[in-house]
DNA sequence: TATGAATGAGATTTCATTCAT
DNA sequence: CATGAATGAAATCTCATTCAT
């Protein structure tokens, strides 16, 4: 399962996103990228045309890990409240994991007139949430004025934010993040007036 | 009132925010803020160290603009609720017309050490808020088991992600912006348990 | 008759001979070419050893062309002056229609050491018209002391550079066409002392 | 009168026409010429934007040289067939020193768009050509029916292309040389109708 | 013969930084 | 303090050429 299974386009991506990590995207030059990748400088322009063009298939990957993390993480069959937990323990995890590449998606989406891509890129993520959202409201376990749509949003963008704030400082910040994840379990709780 | 009351440093720091704005930070030369800036190329170097080391300055004019906003469309007077409301009506505002530097920040303070200054520069907000919180769980007009140090971290991440999920596509949203708005008070209304 | 019946070296030699006309030899990668062409880039390398060997096989394209056009335009049957018209209008118009090639391929052969092959190539064109003036002065048409092989040389290098000074520029000219057309017949009756 | 009374735009363009008349257009790399020059690399992009931008200075350069040369070895108070035949022998002088800049200006221009300045580069060559003959119809010593403007192009035209078809060969071709500018005053001599 | 993805040497180009004025 | 032409290290990017299929 190791990168020479991989083709030449994944594994751009999985060496640009290693080296992102380690060095920022100001620091990385292609030709690192193309070391890490194992192929010749030549071959990374085959499939991009710049670093920069990187970024949305970097944040595709990454979303897509974020929800493979999160579904693996929240069990089916619990009930409401506690999968609510394990949805912001998920993302928690996946934040302390990748804080690095979120600040870089952002940064590279921003950089670029590819952020018009990131809903799309989030989509999944976003309809999973509402989902779940939906079933909730069905259920009668949370406040049925919640729009699961808009809400789901509302609820990524807290949980990511709240994460963002422990983790963006490299420093080890457990206990930090045991009472922030607290706070935000409550805070969330409430805010879907959960019964 | 003009660019030309201002002294040197502040000239750089007006223009490189509005070169930034245009072209992204990646994209932009030393060459093009002193342009702006009218000054010369040599003289940037006299007030700062590097293109990146603007940052922190950035992000602290950009944080008293907010704050400055924010303090005055939330009326001292109003009860809690609508100063809640006013607080989302500001910083969706502030989003609106400077979203592409929440983003630039983001990415320049995430492209160098000078993260660490992020807590620093986004103090005096949280304070304002985190203030803002105690007096309401003094009043008891929100629920007291709210941190408000921590809480108030909490809002103006949700606030402001909301936001840019509209603002950040420079299409036209004002029709977006209102029910996102309006969504985000709500939740926000629960959260904080608002009697 | 279309390209389908060539075989690949001549698809290739055609297909050069279209792109570098549209974007100039300098600009033409050996990739625009095999694509024109319908061929492999690999393909390429099994006929020319490179972009360059080109151009002896394209000056000898061109130059025919050249003759084919000039021979069928000058009558067999009229008298000399008449004849030294028609040749006169033959080249104009092979010079409207391929100009750009004209300095193609004096571009070519002299950025190469092919150049030798250059009064190779224009021979058979100079010969004919070499031939020509034997038998004017045999005839006693045209002064005696013309050298036909010499004087051949200056006729068509008087003839085209005239030509090219109109249709070098790409804008249409057939009005100034006329009038250059006009004192060139004339200059070369004087010079040939046409009787 | 060296290289270091001139400006760094004449440095580059006299280091360009030494390695250009050394390598050709197509061997000669950027570093090749600032190396000459005696300047930095990136100096070079100061004052040009690309190899092929240099052509049109080039040309002007060349053509100044030309008509210095052409000016000097024609003499003011000798009579017309005499300085006609000045003229011959100035031009296969300056073809002889120069024919490689010659392919090379006439190479390069083809190849940009830069083409239409030609007009306007041998414009002073043109002009004082015309002027000659004007004098020469005014003083009776060549037919009347000579159009001056148009037939100082043909000569330059035919003069200059039977240089070149003697020195773009790179053997020495003195006595070749000595037979063809016989045969060009001759021609030339006629075509004028000289008295 | 024919292919075309991959190569990588080497070219172009950029631009932060310096420094003589 | 201020300048801005010049620098040149270091990046990006190109494209002729190869070679396994």
């Amino acid at each position: 399962m190791g990168g020479h299974t991989l083709n030449k386009k994944e594994r751009i991506i999985e060496a640009a996103i290693e080296v992102f990590r380690q060095q920022g995207i100001e620091k990385t030059k292609i030709s690192d990228i193309v070391k890490v990748a194992g192929i010749a400088q030549g071959t990374f322009y085959l499939y991009f045309p710049s670093k920069l063009s990187l970024m949305p298939a970097i944040a595709e990957v990454m979303v897509a890990k974020t929800l493979e993390i999160v579904k693996d993480r929240v069990s089916e069959n619990e009930p409401f409240p506690k999968r609510l937990d394990q949805l912001v323990d998920a993302i928690f995890e996946v934040n302390e994991e990748y804080h690095e590449i979120q600040a870089l998606i952002y940064a590279g989406l921003a950089s670029t007139e590819h952020l018009k891509n990131w809903e799309t890129v989030y989509a999944p993520f976003y309809e999973w949430i509402s989902d779940g959202l939906k079933q909730a409201i069905e259920d009668n376990v949370i406040r049925n004025s919640v729009n699961p749509e808009r809400t789901a949003r509302l609820v990524i963008g807290l949980v990511e934010s709240a994460a963002e704030q422990i983790y963006l400082y490299d420093t080890d910040k457990e206990d930090e993040a045991i009472v922030q994840k607290k706070e935000v379990k409550e805070f969330l709780r409430h805010a879907l007036s959960i019964k």
